[in-house]
DNA sequence: CGGAATCCGCCTCGATACTG
DNA sequence: CAGTATCGAGGCGGATTCCG
């Protein structure tokens, strides 16, 4: 049984370029919105932390993505009026249940990268 | 336990950034990437079943990252030497493995848009 | 500490036109 | 039918500087 969008009625497809789970598509599907999403499922992170654990993302994009994350609701950002300031992100529940599919991505491209290495190779002749 | 990169005999994480499976998220978790992936689940399709399964995709935007997945050994691409020409997608193999987590958050994303929508709107505040 | 602001090269992406 | 070629706008993404 499908979803169907509330004020159009119709069913909910991604295949569509106008229904509204494209962009959300296009929002999740991608290295960094993965990246920090998985790192959040242990809890709540500071901005340093997720900079720290997430190897290579540069600061415009860590904010960027957060501010991204944070307007589409699946992340909570807290900020802490002290000093030195101290800013906490965590998932909301709606992006606490999007933990589930996220990690799966990520173990399946862990526990294959053997088999897809090997698969390149081959695929290269 | 974690999968070891052959080779390096590193374990394999997403997180470090010279790490192979690095570069395979970046492959994977794109919008095109996902659909095609997720459209190809059914079985073998021609590229203009493609290109009218998947709304909005422009033909370069599909030749290149059929490409992609071609050399990342995901897909398999078949030319039949006939008038007019005939070109067939498969998911190969390895292809098809990735099929479940892919097409769990196309999914969750179906299933959830009206919260996300919600959530959106919430956020907006 | 947690950004904001700015500059800038490059690459992505879409639109258009053309081809075997 | 299944592409290739080209172009131009925009966004990605890094580096740097500055701030409360």
């Amino acid at each position: 049984m499908p979803t169907y969008i509330e004020g159009s009625g119709l069913p909910a497809d991604v295949y569509s370029a106008k229904c509204p789970t494209r962009e959300i598509l296009d929002h999740i599907a991608g290295k960094w919105t993965v990246l920090i999403i998985d790192a959040l499922a242990d809890g709540t992170m500071r901005y340093t932390d997720l900079r720290h654990r997430i190897d290579g993302i540069s600061q415009k994009m860590l904010t960027q993505t957060l501010r991204q994350l944070e307007s589409d609701g699946f992340v909570t950002r807290t900020v802490h009026p002290t000093i030195p300031p101290r800013v906490d992100y965590t998932l909301t529940e709606l992006g606490h249940s999007l933990r589930t599919p996220i990690a799966a991505l990520r173990e399946w491209i862990e526990t294959n990268i053997n088999r897809i290495e090997a698969a390149r190779r081959a695929a290269a002749l």
